[in-house]
DNA sequence: TTGTTTACATACAATCTGTATGTTTTTGAC
DNA sequence: GTCAAAAACATACAGATTGTATGTAAACAA
């Protein structure tokens, strides 16, 4: 019946992480208040503040999970792929599905750039799927020099954007056409 | 030194919505106080909520100010061009001209979808920026079809990360080059 | 075993939001 | 010009929230 002290702060956390993240994304940040996920989580305001410098930094630990298991989601199916534009593809399909059904457009690119601010928020981007994109753009356009930066960002934001608008009942289907399309223009231009 | 109702509420409304983009830019939404608006405003909370149904009210008042303003700073610039590229290269730059130096990038790129939500905010960008953008594309890329509501959608998702960017310290100079080769892309690539 | 640190729980102070109620100024009809 | 009504505020209040301070029990180290 007795834990050591790693095991409940590790479960406490956990439990925290978890409530917090399921309200976050069901009523947004602004509107979850601290009573309600402690009482999700099985504990006290005590424990959130003990383990938790302040509610913003429960919000950040529950985004950098996030991020981490997408960038996992995206990386063990883009890798299985050999040529740079199929690997993007992928990856671009990848990023799709590991955002859809959790809430995570909504806590990754809506709610975090807000409550974060875009600059730790577009830091945590660049740590995780942004460096895949960065990647394969490297490999599938050599010849863009100063401008991969650039366009990666770019293509990151084109990418956000298409997990919103499917996330809201677009055609998917479409999307990833666009994507497609862009991609190729770009590879088309640049090797001219 | 008697004001008509007309002037009172007029003059009232413009004092809070100034004084409330102020704040929302220096400090973001959040954390903004009504009790402070009210005093930089020079009124009592009071007529803050006689003129507006709560406090994400008068932020919306703010940001269709602010998303009207972008339009019109736009469609001054690039109505003087005729080709569609020449436009929409233009459009862009006086897009990033239109953002700098105002804090719009904060109320309108970053605060806003978290507060209004992505589907309001995408709403009133749709009927402003968005609007012109979709226009250029369609004329400059007769042969996109079914996919020109995707690359509007998109490519204005690009356009604002570049704002966020430029805003952020970076070179304007790669953005704007950035985007002409993705645009000229799309128009190589389209074209075949 | 015992003193100390860690992990919590409880109590509290300050603030904020939205509403309800009161007061003053304008307006429109006579 | 007067007067009732409505608009434009101002003030007071209730409920809720955040972060802190303080208290307690369990684990750990000596």
């Amino acid at each position: 019946m007795s834990r050591s002290n790693r095991e409940r702060t590790e479960q406490t956390r956990q439990a925290l992480i978890d409530a917090g993240r399921r309200l976050f994304v069901e009523k947004g940040y602004a509107e979850t208040a601290t009573p309600e996920i402690v009482a999700a989580a099985g504990v006290t305001r005590g424990a959130l503040y003990h383990h938790f410098e302040d509610k913003k930094a429960l919000f950040r630990a529950v985004i950098e999970c996030e991020a981490k298991a997408v960038t996992a989601a995206i990386e063990a199916r883009s890798a299985s792929y050999d040529a740079p534009r199929a690997m993007l593809i992928a990856g671009a399909s990848a990023y799709f599905d590991a955002m859809m059904g959790q809430g995570r457009t909504q806590l990754l690119l809506i709610e975090a750039p807000a409550v974060l601010g875009p600059l730790a928020s577009a830091a945590i981007d660049a740590e995780n799927a942004e460096a895949t994109l960065r990647a394969g753009l490297a490999a599938m356009l050599p010849e863009a020099g100063a401008m991969l930066e650039p366009l990666t960002s770019l293509l990151s934001a084109a990418f956000d954007r298409a997990a919103i608008a499917i996330e809201a009942g677009a055609e998917r289907r479409h999307y990833e056409q666009a994507i497609a399309v862009l991609l190729d223009g770009l590879a088309d231009h640049l090797r001219r």
